[in-house]
DNA sequence: GATGAATGAGCATTCATTCAT
DNA sequence: AATGAATGAATGCTCATTCAT
């Protein structure tokens, strides 16, 4: 018997959020679409309404999260002129995709490898494409001598993986706010990237 | 039908090895005791000779190479003596952990959610003993003013996020040697803890 | 959205036609309402607007094929004037009907197990009918002294047996005519009846 | 808990019988496994120790039936001497096992739709092997001129299309014993034929 | 220590059918 | 007449685990 004003649209979004919160929680492989069904108030095989199967849940639901993420992070540092504001805004936007959308950031790293392999090479594509975003900044900063690293690439994984573990451990109810913490590390970044002048010029308009 | 030779022993070693290959390949939920056991070479049945159950397999797993983790770590670190070679040593030792035990850090990090409540208590326990390890380093550079950071904490993650992100990219079949890698990383991280004086010597001393 | 100039009449055309097409191919049991609604073009609930269920479906095909196998026998044999022109007409039609409704008679025959109780006595009440179409000429030939046989049951049955097999192998595209087809199949029934004189003169008249 | 006892090979013939007695009832498709499970005395998963999958599981069972038929033909056709008592050999021998192993013909001949187009494959070839012994005995009789009949396929299929017919009405408890049954359907089959002669001395040899 | 047969629960998925729109 | 979202039961199959041998 059909819940009288069932809908689509409404069913579709309860889906993606009971998705997201599981599949974080208990991994893909963990979590049966019994279970999720039961979040949404749906019997499971209601779901295939919504889903062609398991595999095609997940791999729409990361494939949103990543394109969310690229594309936001290009809308708001390609406007951005000179290369230090750049790599602000890069680092500041992904601290704030990464906080505000936590559950969705991690499922994105961690369910790759639940991906069939058609699934995955499209997820690869895009994550390249959101690392090429920093890397170009990186380079463009040790052409202008702005940055002071040896290996652009190692460079970007570096920052890149400091920057994708704060969910681990950054706590939004804790005592650092998001603004706090993405100076901070701005800070840490703009060390590392050891352009000395810059660090101490922005050190002293601070005060 | 036993293998000619066969032994506790090295049934335990090989079950040992394909338990980790398979776990870090699949993850934990993704594989059946049937694979395992097959790739061991026996029935299903036959591998509750040698474990408890799949979760107890687990958790032996990842406890033994926590354990690893930490108590070779301390090993190295503490008998340096000074606060810059502890640092040095930490993450050099990190990076030789993490690039030789690929797998086995992996599976470590990204199983922790599929243990069972008492068993994760036990593991956070002994990942809070390793951020130990660094964080005293941190505060200690902190407290002789060697190091210029705001914040231990942040600064003891945004490490451990840098070079646990390692795994994720470093091929050791590139260009780059692991010393090499220690190297760049030990770079990085002194550049990000911004102690000028030390980072310049340290380069002069390179020339 | 209804497809513009579509009707009741030409669904239900369309209806019957996908259903004999796809249980012949897979059987009863073997396809979906789902499958056979998108044969349609319609979705598998709208089925409901011109069928009471599954059963009934079959149900409803089954019976009006056999009718016309029946009434169409009927109507080509009896008036025949007769027990020789009665046989020639009843194997003629049989294969007429067998050939240019393959897939019908293949269903008919196949799905009876499929039908509920109630629905298979009413089949099983046609087919007898049409048995005894045949039965009453073969028992006619032997009070007549011109078949030579021993059983008119178990012959009745060798006969169909015989007929039922052709679309098994026949096909309408090879060398064989429909025509030709139905001359050798009267010859061998005549044989098998085995008047000699009728066959004989038969063979004679043929010269 | 294991049944004290079980035993594999008594469990397959178990499982073989159930398989016969239901999928020749209902159909391939018209049966679970869990029936099937059911009557053998099993869970469902457990009929997994003994095939790999319920389409492996019909292969089998037609495949070793047709190969039962083919070889248990030859064996006892191509010893005799002769293509009058060959004929006869294959008209009774076929008789024989088509009412004792009534429910695997029948099986044998309705499920071949649901076999995927590999398994089919075989099973074609394994049937056109046992029509080939028949269609060579009906070329010599026609090549020895004792055999009147003008195509050697069609005759063959009528043939086997007349024997094919018998399970459908054939009840082994009613009146007609299985010997003169092979008697009835040889008469049958040799006037078909239509060897004037050879049926008439036979017939006498009969009185 | 190992096997193979078994369990009982669970899985993703499909199905016939219903019904508000 | 048709849709699309839903149900509740069923399906083929897999799984961790047990245990007599």
């Amino acid at each position: 018997m059909r819940i009288a004003g069932s809908n689509g649209q409404t069913t579709q979004r309860a889906l993606r959020r009971a998705a997201i919160e599981l599949i974080s929680q208990h991994g893909y492989h963990g979590i049966s679409l019994r279970l999720l069904a039961e979040h949404v108030g749906l019997q499971a095989g209601s779901l295939y309404n919504h889903i062609k199967s398991k595999q095609d849940l997940l791999f729409m639901l990361l494939k949103s999260i990543q394109e969310d993420l690229v594309v936001s992070a290009e809308q708001k540092v390609l406007p951005q002129r000179g290369t230090l504001p750049r790599l602000t805004t890069f680092v500041k936007h992904h601290i704030e995709f990464h906080t505000s959308r936590k559950a969705e950031v991690f499922i994105g790293n961690m369910e790759l490898r639940s991906l069939e392999p058609d699934n995955l090479k499209v997820m690869i594509d895009l994550r390249k494409r959101y690392e090429l975003i920093l890397r170009s900044i990186v380079l463009a900063g040790m052409d202008e001598r702005i940055f002071d690293v040896t290996d652009a690439k190692i460079t970007t994984f570096a920052i890149l993986g400091m920057l994708n573990s704060i969910p681990n451990w950054y706590d939004p109810k804790g005592e650092l706010t998001i603004p706090e913490l993405q100076d901070r590390y701005v800070d840490l970044v703009l060390n590392m990237l050891h352009k000395t002048e810059v660090v101490a010029a922005k050190k002293t308009a601070r005060k």
